[in-house]
DNA sequence: GCAGCAGATATAACAATGTTATAAACAAGC
DNA sequence: GCTTGTTTATAACATTGTTATATCTGCTGC
């Protein structure tokens, strides 16, 4: 494969290659645990290098579970951008729920790193921040992941199923926070069995859509749902 | 105040009083960040004893969050206690759920840190625990600290606000989830302020409710919101 | 009231972690 | 071909949770 490079890039490559290298081997051990079962040394040796490339090719852990992360917001704009697109914007929107349910189990580590930012706020560290517009969490529903949901929205506003009067990030918001703390609970064993998680993430999801919807939104998403014999694809 | 006690019980009570002495210690330490920020060294030398206490009394730092988090849903159990009991169900169940916000709010370390099990399993864990039915979290809803939740929905169900044919546990399953959703975004400082945290959380607690009311229920509410004139006092 | 013993505590040692300092290896440029 | 700047490997450092050992405390039986 590096047969005859220019040999202008072979270092960018060789440095890149290691990246993702590095990149494999700790998204592999942190499907073990948390970003804490990622230990440096042991990541290192796998690879085959020694801890200091985690240092020029990240800065460090943080940089390193920070990058993790990026990976695992790309992740889910494929996720999400693959979720495919029905003509029937409520039933696009459904679709979008369930596709980043099955993105949260399929990533179950990546996902709990997304959301780990979680973690509370010292009282200088809110202070330092006010408004908190550097999060990263802050900035999760405006990712450019986020962007085909509001389109799923947009359109049920245009069509008549959402109230006009909502925005569609106040819509998405609700969604998106209902639908995380599904999938947060599913991810933590809360459930019995997939059967419980599929079956409360499906009428909680419609409940929170149906709780949001104008009466002939309502009238139309019963007329869909009644058209298909299988009403919740989760 | 050991003035004149009985020898019997005075070294329980200097044993329980060091008991709530680390644990006050640690749950100072707990707020400035999450779990690791609590080290048995700087703990032990906050208390003025040593690292071995930890292990005599809580068995290791492992047996110190758990009781941290006992601490937590024990405050929990209290918060949602204290929410006025209103005799309409359906204030009561809002009431409780902008009472648990504010539990979240007021004690975000511990709300973080009853959450935290929402961390990935490994293949060999999930094995050796087929169905998940020892986790913690699992256990949430099965709490005491829920069982007012219940009652409030049974009510709502008894006066034909919820369908009947929707179990209790259901309904408190996807209230609960959206809540924790909701929460575990605030905490993470999703939102610019108090005000739009407020407004997202007011919006989908109802959202979710409404969403699996029953329309004899929907207009029960709306005649009570619009009898309050400050319908959503979250 | 005192000997003896069980449990708790303090000290120190151990293994493992992230990080930093130092030095060697290496690629690039003139 | 040498110099320079970067990357890597090794080692040291500080800190963590945990465990081993030894001391000490406080209760118990006489």
């Amino acid at each position: 494969m590096c047969s005859a490079e220019r040999p202008d890039n072979v270092t960018d490559k060789r440095r890149s290659a290691q990246r993702t290298a590095l990149l494999d081997a700790a998204s592999e051990m942190l499907v073990h645990g948390g970003h804490e079962s990622i230990s440096l040394r042991k990541l290192a040796a796998k690879v085959g290098t020694s801890t200091m490339s985690v240092y020029t090719a990240f800065g460090g852990k943080d940089g390193l579970i920070e990058a993790l992360i990026d990976e695992g917001f790309k992740r889910l704009s494929i996720a999400l951008a693959e979720v495919p697109r029905n003509k029937e914007p409520l039933l696009w929107l459904r679709n979008l729920g369930t596709g980043f349910r099955h993105f949260a189990l399929e990533n179950q580590a990546y996902y709990a790193l997304m959301t780990s930012v979680t973690m509370p706020l010292s009282a200088e560290e809110r202070h330092d921040n006010p408004g908190y517009s550097d999060l990263p969490s802050r900035a999760i529903t405006r990712h450019p992941a986020y962007r085909v949901l509001l389109d799923a929205i947009k359109a049920c506003i245009d069509e008549g199923s959402f109230p006009a009067n909502l925005s569609p990030i106040a819509i998405s918001e609700s969604f998106w926070a209902t639908i995380h703390g599904l999938c947060s609970l599913e991810l933590a064993g809360f459930y019995k069995n997939e059967n419980d998680a599929r079956a409360a993430f499906t009428l909680t999801a419609f409940a929170v859509m149906r709780g949001l919807m104008t009466p002939k939104g309502l009238a139309k998403l019963d007329a869909l749902l009644a058209a298909n014999t299988t009403p919740a694809v989760a």
